[in-house]
DNA sequence: AGGCTGTACTG
DNA sequence: CAGTAC
DNA sequence: GCCT
């Protein structure tokens, strides 16, 4: 053990077992802490000069994936198990692994009691989970003394955005009931076929997910019988959005306030505008909706149907889970959006370029296989290590260098060979 | 030493 | 274009 | 902070 006296990890049984959590569910939480903390601007905020300083964005990511590899372990992990994961898992290196020995011999982070003991840093943890307020302003709120929700409501020069998601502040961070989801995506279903039959509702994100409780509704509506070179699904937002609002579904707009006239004041000036002509072609409509009497976030947006496959997976998310197979993808040679997957290379510095065609997709299944990716069902589409090499039936990322290239993948005539329906 | 997903909307 | 969100 |  440490200098602490309190050896075989003691220490940390105890600091768990007060907070009630597994030892494992103690030590994610102290990393996710991290992650939360850098997202907010840890080793930017303090105008200190910090070792790394700059980097927080990355190490919010790096620490989610700490938080993956965690996650994996065993409710009680002895030490081996914990050092072992800096060999096995990809992205967990040496400093990792010297914050679980100070967890397993002192039962705390010194990292995480720092940022905990300091007003501002806890100040822009609160206030950039706040609609509108990203790394860059919170910073500077807080700089300028902003510590809490009332502080903030105070400032007369908030966003709309923000204005409006603080008029709900305490019902938008309640969890939302699995039933009331079905509930608005059957409510905007009806909606949307009398606008136009073709359309159909999906409930995806955290619902599809499986969860019981969501953070926000995620629902996509699917033109049917819609292809490429369609542009009909881009006026079924124009169309849908008002007669939310006269069903009383919804209630504010967080986005397009341009694009709805009989919405928002600023037509005149707007109309003409490049930007405009862009949000009147939106696909994508953020907003609060009511449900049971609850102000809920809604997010709604309306594909063709040759782009149900990718819409489902990227809106299914997670959010963690699409960044890892995106990157599977390019490591293959491929760019995956909620648009398409399609052949691409990497041109100078950091630019990747299209270098074949969009190819068609007939479902999420037949996205994992042109990847030589695992299937993952929506409820196993947690994080990194969800997602797996087909090939190997490992992890894509590893940790040694024990993935097989696949000169097949890579070349693109040949897949289109096999999938001979691509689209131009 | 550079990169860490890719895309849409706002001001 | 930077900032924000998903 | 870690990988290539």
């Amino acid at each position: 053990g440490g200098g602490t006296g309190l050896g075989g990890g003691a220490a940390l049984e105890d600091a768990a077992a007060n907070q009630g959590l597994t030892v494992r569910a103690y030590i994610v939480d102290q990393f996710r802490k991290l992650s939360n903390a850098y997202r907010a601007g840890a080793d930017k905020g303090t105008g200190a000069r910090m070792h790394g300083s700059g980097r927080s964005d990355a190490r919010e990511y790096h620490y989610k994936q700490v938080c993956a590899a965690l996650e994996h372990l065993s409710d009680s992990p002895d030490w081996a198990e914990l050092e072992a994961i800096g060999t096995q898992r990809h992205g967990v290196g040496g400093k990792t692994i010297a914050k679980l020995r100070e967890l397993w011999d002192t039962g705390r982070l010194g990292r995480v009691d720092e940022f905990s003991n300091n007003p501002e840093q806890v100040a822009r943890e609160l206030l950039i989970k706040v609609h509108g307020i990203g790394q860059s302003r919170v910073v500077e709120l807080v700089r300028q003394g902003v510590r809490t929700i009332s502080d903030l409501r105070q400032r007369t020069d908030l966003s709309p955005q923000t204005s409006i998601w603080l008029k709900y502040h305490d019902q938008l961070e309640q969890p939302i009931p699995r039933d009331h989801i079905g509930e608005v995506r059957d409510r905007i279903g009806a909606v949307a076929s009398r606008i136009d039959p073709r359309l159909k509702a999906i409930a995806c994100g955290s619902y599809r997910r499986g969860k019981m409780e969501s953070r926000d509704m995620d629902v996509m509506l699917i033109l049917r019988g819609a292809g490429p070179g369609s542009t009909e699904h881009l006026e079924v937002m124009a169309r849908i959005v008002p007669e939310l609002h006269a069903d009383g579904l919804l209630t504010d707009d967080l986005t397009t306030p341009g694009k709805f006239p009989q919405f928002g004041k600023k037509t005149a000036a707007r109309v003409t505008t490049p930007s405009v002509v862009q949000a009147e072609n939106s696909i994508a409509y953020m907003g609060i909706c009511i449900v049971g009497g609850v102000h809920r976030r809604l997010d709604l947006r309306c594909y063709p149907e040759h782009q149900e496959a990718p819409a489902l997976l990227h809106f299914t998310g997670s959010g963690d889970f699409n960044r890892f197979m995106s990157r599977a993808a390019n490591a293959r040679g491929f760019t995956l959006s909620e648009l398409g997957l399609q052949p691409s290379v990497i041109k100078g510095p950091a630019e990747r370029v299209p270098s074949g065609p969009h190819l068609e997709l007939h479902s999420e299944a037949h996205i994992f296989e042109i990847l030589r990716l695992e299937y993952k069902d929506p409820s196993e589409r947690r994080d990194k290590i969800d997602v797996i090499d087909s090939t190997t039936g490992r992890p894509f990322f590893q940790t040694r260098e024990s993935r097989t290239a696949l000169p097949a993948l890579t070349d693109t005539s040949r897949l289109q060979a096999h999938h001979p329906a691509a689209i131009t």
